[in-house]
DNA sequence: GTAGGGTTAG
C-alpha cells in the first residue's frame, strides 16, 4: 500500500476504498506500522469510517494529544450510538484536556445526546456551557437546542431559543414544527409550517407525520398529495399511518406506488398486516422482501414472529426461529426474546419456549404471560396456574393483561376455584378494578362449569354494562345445561343489545327445542325472520360457546 | 490547508 506522505490527499480515497470493516482494520494496522497513528488527518478519516463505537474509541486512544477536531468527531459518533453518560464523560475528558477545547462544533452533538434521552436538566446545563463558550449564537447550536426542548416537550423554552436566534434556516423552523407536532399542538405546527420562508422535503415529511400521529389521516393524505416531491420517508409515514388505523388496503396501495422501498417501508407494511389480523399476508410480504435480498432487522423479525403466533403453525415457527438464529440480529435483546418465547409458546413448541424463558437473565411480566398463555392454549391450565404463582413469588406485580391471561387459562381449563381466587386477588390484593374482559372471563368460567346462577349474578353486579359476548357465553351454557328459564332472561338482554345477531335467536330456539317447547321455538324463529337476521353458518361468535 | 456540528419514518 503506497503510504509515504501521511497527509497525502489520496489518503481519503484509500480509506474510502476499504469496503469492509476488515479492510479498515488492515489499513489501521498498516497506519500504525508506518508510525502514522498520530496523524490527525488520517485518524479523522478512520474515525468517520469506523462502524462501531468501541472501534472508534480504540483508534482515538492511539492518539497522544487528540485535538478539538478529533474530539468533535468522536463525540458525534457517541451522540448517535451511545448512552448519554458516555458522551458526557467524553465531553468532560475534552474539557480537562490541554490540547482541546469545546467549540461551536462540539455542542450540537452533545445537545443531541441529551435529546435522545430527554435529559432536560443536563441539556440546560449544556446550554449554559455553550453560552459561556460564546457559541450560543451559532445557528447549529440554536437549532439543536430548539430540537432538544421540543423533544423534551418544553415548547415554551424551544420557542424562547428560536425567537432569540440571530439567524434561522429551514432546519431551525423544521425543528419547531416537529416540536409542536410532538406535543400534539397541531395548530402551532401548521402555523409554523405555513409561516416559514423555505420548506424542504424533511419539513413536509415532518408535517405529514405530525398529522398522522394526531390521527388526522385525511389531512395528512391531503398534504401528502400536495407535496412538491416525495421520498421513501413520505411514503412510509403515510403507509404507517394507514396501517395504524387498520386501513391495510390504502397502506398496500401506497406501498405499491412508492418508487423506493427501504427497510422502514417493508417494516410498516409487515407490522401493519401482523397487527391487523392478517398474519398470512405479513408472512407473504416478508418472503417477498427476503427474495429481493433485503435483510430484515429486529423490528421486522418481531412483527414476523407476532404474525406466526397468530397463524399458530409449528413448521413456520421453526423456520423463523432458525432464520433468526442464523441472521446477524442480536437475539439477546429483550424485545426479540419476548417475541421468540411468545411465538414458540403459541405454536406449540413449549420446550423451546421454556428453554428461552429459563435462560433469560431476568424474567419480566411479558415473558411470563407469553409462557402462561402458551400453556393455557395447549390445555395445560394447572401448569399455567403454577407459573402464575411463581411469578407472584418472584415479586413481579401483575398488570391487567396478566390477570386476563390467567383468568382465561382457568376458564379454558375449568379451574373454577383458582379462577375465583385470582379474581378476588386482583380486586383485594392489587386493588384493581376488573375490566369487561376480566368479568367476561369469570362469566365464561362459571358458565362452563355449570354455575349459571353465579354467572348471572356476576353479570348483574357489574358496575358497567357487560359486552354482549359475556351474555352470549352464559346463553351458550344455558343451552348446554338445559336452563330454559334463565336462558329466556339472558336471551332477552341479548336481543336488546344486539337485535340483529342471529346467534342469540338460534341459541334460544335450540334451548326450546331441547326442552320440547316447539311453540316457543316457532315464536323465536318468527321473531328472527321478522327482524331480518339470518343465520350465518360458521361465522357467528356463538360458535365459540357451542 | 486537509478533517468536525443541527431537522423527518418503527
Amino acid at each position: 500500500m503506497p503510504l509515504n506522505s501521511p497527509s497525502n490527499p489520496s489518503i481519503r480515497s484509500l480509506i474510502d476504498s476499504c469496503k469492509t470493516v476488515g479492510h479498515l482494520y488492515q489499513f489501521h494496522a498498516h497506519v500504525i506500522h508506518k508510525g502514522f497513528e498520530q496523524d490527525h488527518f488520517i485518524v479523522s478519516h478512520l474515525l468517520t469510517r469506523s462502524a462501531s463505537v468501541s472501534y472508534a474509541l480504540s483508534i482515538f486512544d492511539c492518539v497522544f494529544t487528540p485535538s478539538t477536531f478529533l474530539y468533535n468527531i468522536l463525540i458525534k459518533i457517541y451522540s448517535h450510538k451511545s448512552k448519554f453518560h458516555d458522551t458526557l464523560s467524553l465531553f468532560i475528558r475534552m474539557k480537562r484536556s490541554e490540547h482541546a477545547w469545546p467549540d461551536k462544533y462540539t455542542y450540537p452533538s452533545l445537545i443531541r445526546s441529551c435529546s435522545n434521552e430527554c435529559r432536560l436538566k443536563e441539556g440546560e446545563i449544556v446550554q449554559g456551557s455553550a453560552i459561556r463558550c460564546g457559541v450560543s449564537d451559532d445557528i447549529y447550536v440554536g437549532s439543536s437546542l430548539v430540537d432538544f426542548y421540543g423533544k423534551c416537550k418544553e415548547m415554551l423554552s424551544a420557542r424562547k431559543v428560536f425567537d432569540e436566534m440571530t439567524e434561522r434556516n429551514v432546519v431551525s423552523w423544521t425543528a419547531m414544527v416537529v416540536g409542536y407536532a410532538n406535543v400534539g399542538d397541531l395548530d402551532n405546527a401548521r402555523r409554523m409550517f405555513v409561516q416559514m420562508p423555505v420548506r424542504n422535503l424533511t419539513t413536509w415529511n415532518a408535517m405529514v407525520d405530525g398529522l398522522v400521529k394526531a390521527g388526522d389521516l385525511l389531512s395528512a393524505r391531503k398534504l401528502f398529495d400536495e407535496m412538491p416531491e416525495r421520498d421513501v420517508v413520505s411514503f412510509t409515514v403515510m403507509i404507517d399511518g394507514y396501517a395504524k388505523v387498520g386501513d391495510m388496503a390504502s397502506a398496500r396501495a401506497l406501498f405499491e406506488k412508492s418508487p423506493e422501498r427501504d427497510i422502514f417501508a417493508w417494516s410498516a407494511l409487515i407490522s401493519g398486516y401482523a397487527q391487523n389480523g392478517q398474519p398470512n399476508e405479513a408472512v407473504k410480504i416478508f418472503l417477498e422482501m427476503e427474495s429481493l435480498n433485503v435483510k430484515p432487522d429486529e423490528y421486522i423479525m418481531a412483527s414476523l414472529m407476532s404474525a406466526c403466533s397468530q397463524v399458530g403453525s409449528l413448521d413456520l415457527a421453526k423456520w423463523v426461529d432458525c432464520y433468526l438464529c442464523q441472521s446477524s440480529i442480536d437475539i439477546g435483546q429483550t424485545r426479540i426474546i419476548a417475541a421468540l418465547i411468545d411465538m414458540n409458546a403459541k405454536c406449540g413448541n413449549m420446550e423451546r419456549a421454556k428453554r428461552l424463558f429459563e435462560e433469560m437473565p431476568k424474567r419480566d411480566i411479558i415473558s411470563y404471560c407469553s409462557m402462561i398463555q402458551g400453556l393455557s392454549i395447549h390445555g395445560r391450565a394447572e401448569e399455567a396456574v403454577e407459573l402464575f404463582n411463581r411469578m407472584l413469588n418472584e415479586g413481579l406485580v401483575p398488570d391487567e393483561a396478566a390477570f386476563t391471561v390467567i383468568l382465561t387459562a382457568c376458564s379454558q381449563g375449568g379451574l373454577v376455584e383458582e379462577g375465583r381466587h385470582f379474581f378476588e386477588t386482583m380486586r383485594n390484593e392489587y386493588s384493581m378494578v376488573p375490566s369487561l374482559d376480566h368479568y367476561a372471563c369469570m362469566v365464561d368460567l362459571l358458565s362452563r362449569s355449570g354455575e349459571l346462577k353465579a354467572a348471572f349474578e356476576l353479570l348483574n353486579s357489574m358496575p358497567v354494562e357487560p359486552h354482549a359476548s359475556a351474555w352470549g357465553a352464559l346463553l351458550g351454557a344455558c343451552k348446554l345445561y338445559g336452563e330454559v328459564e334463565l336462558g329466556e332472561v339472558v336471551a332477552k338482554r341479548l336481543f336488546e343489545l344486539e337485535p340483529k345477531n342471529s346467534g342469540s335467536y338460534v341459541l334460544l330456539s335450540s334451548i326450546y327445542a331441547a326442552a320440547d317447547q316447539w311453540q316457543d321455538f316457532a315464536i323465536v324463529r318468527d321473531k328472527m325472520q321478522e327482524r331480518g337476521c339470518r343465520k350465518i353458518p360458521g361465522r357467528s361468535w356463538i360458535s365459540h360457546y357451542r
